[in-house]
RNA sequence: GUCUCCGUAGCUCAGUGGAUAGAGCGUUUGGUUGCGGACCAAAAGGCCGUAGGUUCGAAUCCUACCGGGGACGCCA
C-alpha cells in the first residue's frame, strides 16, 4: 500500500543522507504517513522531520530538505516538498493516477483486498440469550461484527463467523418453564404462569405445541416435561433469530453451543487444570477461580448446587478457541454492560496458559430507544422490547445497518423510532446507492449511443474531479487496513460518502456519453465503471446493497 | 465509592500527537434548453465541558474537577 512504500522511501532516504553525513546517526523512529486535509499540500505527507530536530540538532525545515534530497525516485511520485515548519509533503503521479483505473478494473470484485495477513481469527458477535427474537440493541452488535468480519476477510485474514448460543443456564430454564405454563394454558390448564418470559412468542409457541402434540406432556413426569419445553424452546428461538440475522444480512458459520463444552469434557479438562494449579477454591459451599491479586476479586465458576456459572463456560469456551481450534485472534464483540467481564476472560486466558493478546474485546455502548423521546424499555423477560424485524421492516435493512453503523462503537447512541422511520429517505446509504446506480444509468445511456468502454485510454483522464476520483477509489485499500487496525468498522461509512461526493462532483463537472468524442467517452467510462466496483465493494464491505436503479 | 464510555457547529456525529478542527441534517442563497435534481456550489454557524500538566506541536496523552450513560450478582 502507498502510505507503506513512502515511510519505506523516507527510511531508506534518511538511512542514505546519515551515510553521506548528511544526517548525523540517530535510530529511525517510526514514520507517520498521514493525508494532508488542504489538498494543496500534495496527498500524503508525513511530519517525521519535526520529531528528529532533537535527534538532529538541526532545524526540521533543514532535516526535511536533505531527506527529499536522497529519497529515490518512484513512478508514482510526482514530487516531493518541504513546507513550514518541516512537513515533507508528496504528491502523486497524475499519470500514475489515471492508470490506476485498469488496474482497479482488472481487480474487479477483488478490489480493497489487502494481504495484510493470513491468520485464523474468529469473530463471535451477538450471542444474544436465545430467549426471545433479535433486539434492535443485539443490532449494533450484529453489524458492528459482520462488519468486522468482512472487512478482516478483505484484508487476508482466515475468518470465522459465531455465534455462542448460551443454551445453559437459569435464563433458557425460566424459558423452558414459562413455556410449559403457555402450554397448558394452550390446554385450557391453569398452570400458573412464572414470572419470566413474557413474550408473545411464548404463547404462539404454547399454542402450536398444544395444537401438534396434544396434552401429552401434562400427564408425565414434570422433571421430563420442562427438560422438552427448554429443548422445544431452544431449538424454536434459534430458528428465529437464523432468521432475523438473514433479513439484515448477517450469517454465521456457526452456531457454537454452550452445552457442548460440558457435553465434549472440554469444561472438565480446563477445570482439572485449574484445580492442579492450585487456582481454585471452595467457599460457602460454592468453587471459585481464586485471585493472585489482592485488589481483585474472586469469582464463583460453580455455584452451591454444584451447577457452573456462566463464567466457568467462558474459560472452557476460551480454551476452546485458542487452544482446541487454534484461532490465532479471538474477538468477541460485546456490549459495554458486559465490561466488568473482561478482565476476568483476559486473566483466565492468561492462567490457561495462553497468550491474552490473542482475544480482543470490542465494547460498544449501548442503544437507548425512544419513541417520540419516550424511552422504551427493553427486556426479554417482560416481553416488552422492540425487535431488529420490526425496524427493518420500516426503513429497510441498508438504511438500518448504515445507521448502526456510523457511529464509532464507543460512543453510545439514542434511536428514536419515529424520527428513525420520519427520516429513513435521507439515510446517507441512498446518497451512496444513488452513485452506483447513477453510473448504471450511465452505462444504459451508454448502450444506446452505442458507446463502450472499449479501447479506452486512461490517460485521457487529466480534469481535476477526475483526479479526485481515482484519489477517493484509491483510498479503499487504506480504509480497510485503518478498519483492521483500529477495529473501527465506522470508519467505512465515511469513506463510503467520500466516494460518493467524489463521483457526484465529476458527475457535474464531467460530461460521459459525448458521441462527438468517442476517446473521451471510452476513458470516462473506464473511469466510472471503477467507481462503480469501489462502490459496490465498499457497500458489499458493509453488507449492504448496490442497485442499479433506485 | 471503584471501574468504564462519552462531552467537538442549532441537531446527530467523524477526527489512531501535526499545517487554517470536518461531514450529514437543519437554516440562507445560487445552479444544469445535454448521461437520473435521491445531485452540485456558496454562506452562516466553534473559549473542541472546565482547570492545570507533558512537548517543537494537544480535540487527541496525563491529573483533578463538572455533567451524562453503563458496570460492580452463586444473572448472562
Amino acid at each position: 500500500m502507498l502510505p507503506n512504500y513512502i515511510s519505506q522511501l523516507m527510511v531508506e532516504a534518511i538511512k542514505k543522507a546519515q551515510k553521506k553525513g548528511e544526517l548525523p546517526a540517530f535510530d529511525i523512529p517510526a514514520i507517520v504517513i498521514e493525508r494532508p486535509k488542504d489538498p494543496s499540500h500534495g496527498d500524503y505527507a508525513t511530519p517525521v522531520a519535526l520529531g528528529l530536530a532533537r535527534y538532529a540538532r538541526m532545524a526540521p525545515v533543514q532535516i526535511a530538505e536533505k531527506i527529499i534530497k536522497r529519497v529515490k525516485a518512484v513512478d508514482f511520485i510526482d514530487e516531493i516538498t518541504v513546507a513550514h515548519p518541516g512537513f515533507i509533503n508528496v504528491r502523486l503521479s497524475t499519470a500514475w493516477l489515471a492508470q490506476q483505473v485498469e488496474t482497479i478494473l482488472a481487480e474487479g470484485d477483488q478490489f480493497g483486498h489487502i494481504e495484510l495477513s493470513d491468520k485464523k481469527v474468529q469473530v463471535e458477535y451477538i450471542s444474544a440469550n436465545p430467549t426471545g427474537p433479535l433486539t434492535v440493541g443485539s443490532g449494533r452488535n450484529a453489524i458492528l461484527g459482520d462488519t468486522l468480519a468482512n472487512v478482516l476477510a478483505a484484508a487476508g485474514y482466515d475468518v470465522q463467523r459465531e455465534y455462542y448460543v448460551n443454551d445453559v443456564g437459569t435464563q433458557v430454564d425460566n424459558m423452558g418453564k414459562a413455556l410449559y405454563a403457555r402450554y397448558a394454558q394452550a390446554l385450557g390448564q391453569g398452570v400458573p404462569n412464572p414470572d419470566e418470559y413474557q413474550g408473545y412468542y411464548l404463547v404462539e409457541m404454547g399454542q402450536v405445541l398444544a395444537a401438534d402434540v396434544g396434552d401429552q406432556y401434562l400427564h408425565v413426569d414434570e422433571a421430563d416435561a420442562l427438560a422438552f419445553m427448554r429443548r422445544y424452546a431452544l431449538d424454536g428461538i434459534i430458528a428465529s433469530l437464523k432468521e432475523d440475522a438473514a433479513l439484515i444480512g448477517v450469517e454465521f458459520d456457526r452456531w457454537f453451543s454452550e452445552q457442548s463444552l460440558y457435553d465434549d469434557g472440554t469444561y472438565g479438562k480446563v477445570f482439572n487444570f485449574l484445580s492442579q494449579r492450585n487456582m481454585i477454591l471452595e467457599r460457602d459451599g460454592a468453587i471459585w477461580l481464586k485471585s493472585d491479586d489482592e485488589n481483585d476479586k474472586e469469582n464463583v465458576i460453580v455455584r452451591s448446587d454444584g451447577r457452573p456459572t456462566y463464567f466457568a463456560s467462558d474459560i472452557a469456551y476460551v480454551y476452546n478457541k485458542l487452544n482446541i481450534r487454534g484461532f490465532d485472534w479471538a474477538i468477541y464483540v460485546w456490549g459495554a454492560d458486559h465490561h466488568g467481564h473482561v478482565k476476568r476472560v483476559k486473566k483466565v486466558t492468561e492462567v490457561l496458559g495462553e497468550d491474552p493478546d490473542k482475544i480482543e474485546i470490542i465494547l460498544y455502548q449501548l442503544v437507548t430507544i425512544t419513541r417520540d423521546g419516550v424511552p422504551v424499555r427493553q427486556s426479554k423477560r417482560t416481553g416488552d422490547f422492540i425487535t431488529a424485524r420490526e425496524v427493518v421492516e420500516e426503513i429497510g435493512a441498508d438504511a438500518f445497518r448504515f445507521m448502526l453503523l456510523t457511529r464509532s462503537a464507543d460512543s453510545q447512541m439514542e434511536l428514536d423510532l419515529t424520527l428513525a422511520t420520519k427520516q429513513s429517505n435521507e439515510n446517507p446509504v441512498f446518497y451512496v446507492q444513488y452513485g452506483h446506480a447513477r453510473i448504471a444509468s450511465i452505462f444504459r445511456k451508454a448502450e444506446e449511443e452505442g458507446a463502450t468502454m472499449d479501447g479506452g485510454d486512461v490517460a485521457l483522464l487529466t480534469h481535476p474531479s477526475e483526479l479526485d476520483l481515482i484519489r477517493q477509489m484509491l483510498r479503499l485499500r487504506e480504509t480497510v487496513a485503518d478498519v483492521v487496525e483500529t477495529l473501527g468498522p465506522h470508519q467505512l461509512t465515511y469513506y463510503a460518502q467520500d466516494l460518493a461526493s467524489a463521483f457526484h462532483a465529476f458527475y457535474r463537472d464531467c460530461r460521459v456519453v459525448t458521441p462527438e468524442d468517442p476517446a473521451i467517452t471510452a476513458a470516462r467510462l473506464k473511469l466510472v465503471n471503477a467507481a462503480k466496483i469501489t462502490l459496490a465493494n465498499t457497500l458489499r464491505l458493509m453488507g449492504m446493497s448496490a442497485p442499479e436503479r433506485m
